[in-house]
DNA sequence: CCCTTTTCACCCACAATTACCCACTGCGGT
DNA sequence: ACCGCAGTGGGTAATTGTGGGTGAAAAGGG
């Protein structure tokens, strides 16, 4: 199970390569094995799940009903932009042009560990989508936990 | 479970790093093995907390939905600036810069044991953070204790 | 069907950051 | 007075992030 956490602010390479910051690295499984499923992601960015956690989601996607539109249209988007992919030498990963351009990603990127699953955004769209909450964390914080958590 | 209490004025060096006082070292839980977790915290500050304490409270994050827009908001800003760390041999801990920054942290810095969690503050930012709050301690304490604890 | 061109995967190298190690000072307890 | 632990400061070496180069495979055109 993963447990991704922190922020990073990489670069990525005129191949569209980016780096997986070794700080996520280290929580993934080792059955995972360097392989990795790019999507597209909620809010403007691309998500990506080691192998083990994708497999999980794609058994919950499994039971979607194949008869009703709506299902058959979260299918599509979510499995269209999809792509496995493993991590080279330099623990780096591919993302496919059509992604980078759906995240508006030119050359730098923010990556974010998300406990499940990592993100990836451009930093400015990270900041407008921050901006557009309105919010305070501390005010989200007590409506999200009703219970005590923290 | 810990039970940090008290206050502690400490210095922060020039690479970051703040020592855990041994008064609430002593508290933290054998099975956390030296490795805390931080980040931001409510109001202008940091929270650090020792990992047993930070499962317990990423197993409540899990049960979140992943499709809530504002659970996803504020998983974001709960991660984003999370950090897992480990105390090196001189019981010290790193803390990230964009913390630092957050708490308006530069060279002094008060730690508070609150139980379950540290806190880290600008000992100016505390100050104001009490002088802020209008009501008296004795009220305060009327309104969040109904039942007899103390 | 073959040759040309492009794309992709793998490899190498450098630079900056990080983590680990050692050393010093002061306070408290014996 | 001495010993030991606690808090503070800094140096070195390994790891990480970033850029580019080369060969093999695939795609496309004649």
């Amino acid at each position: 199970m993963s447990a991704f956490k922190g922020s990073y602010t990489y670069s990525i390479d005129s191949k569209g390569r980016i780096n997986i910051p070794a700080r996520l690295r280290k929580y993934v499984a080792p059955e995972s094995n360097d392989t990795f499923t790019v999507t597209r992601g909620f809010e403007k960015c691309i998500y990506i799940y080691p192998h083990d956690e994708w497999i999980k989601l794609e058994q919950n996607i499994r039971e979607l009903s194949p008869t009703n539109s709506q299902h058959r249209f979260f299918m599509r988007l979510l499995l269209h932009q999809a792509m496995e992919s493993t991590l080279d030498a330099q623990a780096r990963i591919i993302i496919p042009k059509d992604l980078l351009q759906f995240a508006s990603i030119e050359s730098e990127v923010l990556i974010l560990g998300i406990l499940e699953h990592i993100e990836v955004w451009n930093p400015n769209e990270y900041s407008k989508y921050l901006a557009s909450q309105q919010n305070s964390y501390e005010d989200v914080a007590q409506t999200v936990l009703q219970k005590k958590v923290m």
